[in-house]
DNA sequence: GCCAACGTTGGC
DNA sequence: GCCAACGTTGGC
């Protein structure tokens, strides 16, 4: 079992949303290297993290669950859609998703800024400066001890 | 809103 | 294949 970090906007789509729906599917991801983690590597039954970016504050807003492996995201195959993309097609798809389903929400979300000065999250990805990549894999250490921080 | 860091595109 | 220009991400 694997352990994932999962960003988003929560002005796009947020934990309190996911709460409501209960599941979904994670579109719109058009980066290679967290397309590659979903397309070959999530399963279901991985943990991820739900990562509020571009908030106030940006951090973790609670838990998910993987629920259906990686498949073609047909978003990228809707003209006029945001998350339209020409050299997808449903023959040859460029771009995966996954389905995700709600765990829990924290209490309040767990900042970056605790995050970067917690000792036992030293080497964490979303701390390191300039990283992007909206899914990151996590160690088990790193998604426990968040947890459990979140939780106190 | 600013801007640094990064990924992608396209001319050559 | 190089690299400048451009667009996007995302913290602050």
């Amino acid at each position: 079992m694997k352990y994932w970090l999962m960003k988003c906007e929560p002005s796009a789509y947020s934990i309190d949303d996911l709460q409501l729906e209960k599941t979904t599917s994670w579109e719109g991801v058009r980066n290679y290297q967290a397309r590659n983690f979903m397309r070959d590597e999530m399963q279901p039954g991985d943990m991820a993290l739900f990562y509020h970016s571009n908030a106030e504050p940006s951090g973790v807003a609670g838990v998910m669950k993987i629920v259906k492996p990686g498949y073609p995201d047909s978003f990228a195959f809707k003209e006029g859609h945001k998350y339209h993309d020409p050299k997808s097609s449903p023959e040859k798809p460029t771009w995966y998703m996954v389905d995700v389903e709600f765990v829990e929400k924290f209490a309040q979300v767990l900042p970056l800024a605790a995050i970067k000065v917690d000792p036992q999250l030293e080497g964490i990805m979303v701390a390191q400066k300039g990283s992007r990549l909206s899914i990151q894999p996590l160690s088990k250490e790193h998604f426990k001890h968040i947890i459990k921080i979140a939780r106190s």
